[in-house]
DNA sequence: CATGAATGAGACTTCATTCAT
DNA sequence: AATGAATGAAGTCTCATTCAT
């Protein structure tokens, strides 16, 4: 994971909304170089294969929405509902991040000879948001019990691929509605497992 | 949409695997073909092209998929939660039917040529299936209000795109972990909206 | 083996030329196929990759070379010397047969990958020659001892290696002087090794 | 034909076993140059194209051969068969030499463009080495005739480019029963022709 | 219906070479 | 003396498509 020369991480951003809008597969090394202000063959002095280009656009993207992820649950307000600032965000992050559509079309449906790869990757993607939810659920609700923690943390993550495949969809409208139905549901739980016990 | 003869039929089929697995681009007409037991310029005899055949493929699935959806909702006990069975059925029909993983696959990332046609059948996909989902909680609960059967028809369809998520992701424990905690937020949520209203 | 179409034939009579005058790497697919009359993917519907058709080049020029063989041998006089008069047509061979050409320059530096096809092969070719030639010693020399006639084997190929070697220098006024001074040895040696003992 | 830089020495080395395995055409700049401890480019500060350093590694691996013939020949014993030592050592100096395989390889087969500059340097090497063997021949045997002598030149690299090829195709057994087969043939044909005359 | 043969377009990749630094 | 970056040419190969048979 050496860093990346500067050219190397301006053909990595073009490829990345390449991948994002595309796949990997209808994605063409020519299109991206001649997008990047070079010819084909320049590429491989930055990448030694289509592939590496792919992993390299990979871990970028996925750095990039991490730090996002992270900065997101960090600047919570004390009173917030957990997590909820961040699903308010999403549909904007998503159409302002080509990585974080990369991202998605990619975890949902990898190049056959990459998913290891990316999967691994997403997971800790997914594992580390479900970390920061659960954080900050238990300490607005410290009496929760952990097996409810628990199922929180699965409904949370559940919500936001719910929201994820809104956004891949593409209606933002939609999206709204969805958003609000599911914090409704998710509201509800909550209310009804911490009822006096929580907040009071 | 005239009907497919027999031989088209089984390339369809063949063609449905296909997509499914490898999606529109990375699928050589050349592999289906041989998979049918016919050379590739022979499909040529049976659709007009690439187009062609994904589009009666993309129909066949979704006609499968929506007989399936109706069987599934028809077959509901009267003191079924409205919707459950279909969300318990989810995971085998995935593993077992083609169709509905092209579907998925499709719906989320179409080939961009053939968006359109695509979403238009999806969402009818989706809508019927809401449709079903409402029918059922409006028996159950004939006094829950007009928009409270709308948040829950957004719930549901959240629900389902949450479990297809999963499916895809392909960890089939995890799936039942989701499918728990999801039925856990639409159960309270129902109850709290219900009451002593509904059921009473 | 399945035999070959005659499309297929007249390409590998066409790659046979490429490869002998050219080696296997600097052979351009894309100028044998011109040269049959065609373009470049056109080739693949004959061969699956260049490795294929230099395994059809080969076996072919192979095939060639043996029965010219076998008919240069069977042809021989009662009382010609044995195995003189392959080496006295051999510079004309060379000249007009492409395939003995191709045949030397691959068995003699062939693609490393290909090098267990070809070694095999022209092993073979050789043995066969060398057990003509010794038929044919023992026919004239029935009273030769085993050891002798093995090494005169030895020897005989040891020569066609040497003429091969001229022809490929290309210098037939050369090639004419070398194949006089192989044979006076040769002759020399099977008179003192036969003496008054062999055609007594 | 100036001295080559210590650098220059180095890549030239370098590339004589390049092109010795893989030949001209199969060997890359990129490869030799990384072998070489620098880039590709670095190459051109040192060599004006490929086929410049080609022409320095020929030049080098035939001064370096030239040499080894001259010691081989200037070593030998009063009562020494002329040029057998060269031959016995063949084998061993054929392993140990990236030089002479580099050699027999491109002198078999240049490329070529680089055809006229090859086969001047190897005719010349040959050519002295036939003119050591007749030196060697007829100071032990002086009254051997000069068509005779001619003819035994002619002979003798006969008999080395047999070896050559048994080199060539690797296999050190086959090389020593050849190597004795072909010395019996010489052997016998210098006795017939000396006979009394000679050493008497 | 089926297919063998052909093909234009385009895929990824390697190569020798140049040039500014 | 060395190199990172770039590139035109060319390499092998795949693809969807067409057409005569």
């Amino acid at each position: 994971m050496k860093p990346l020369s500067p050219s190397a991480e301006r053909i990595c951003v073009i490829a990345i909304t390449h991948f994002a809008e595309r796949g990997y597969d209808a994605s063409s090394l020519n299109d991206i170089a001649v997008a990047a202000g070079m010819r084909k063959p320049s590429l491989y002095a930055h990448f030694a294969s289509k592939d590496a280009l792919f992993d390299a656009a990979w871990s970028m993207a996925l750095a990039s929405e991490q730090i996002y992820v992270e900065s997101c649950f960090s600047e919570m307000a004390d009173d917030e509902t957990a997590g909820k600032r961040y699903t308010q965000l999403l549909c904007q992050r998503y159409q302002e991040s080509p990585s974080l559509r990369f991202l998605l079309r990619t975890a949902f449906f990898p190049p056959v000879e990459l998913r290891p790869i990316v999967s691994v990757g997403f997971e800790a993607y997914l594992e580390r948001m479900s970390e920061l939810f659960s954080a900050s659920l238990v300490k607005s609700y410290p009496l929760l019990p952990g097996t409810e923690v628990a199922m929180f943390k699965d409904a949370y993550i559940a919500v936001i691929d719910s929201l994820h495949v809104e956004l891949i969809y593409g209606n933002p409208q939609v999206f709204e509605r969805r958003l609000s139905a599911l914090w409704r549901m998710l509201g509800d739980s909550l209310k009804l497992a911490t009822g006096e016990v929580g907040h009071g």
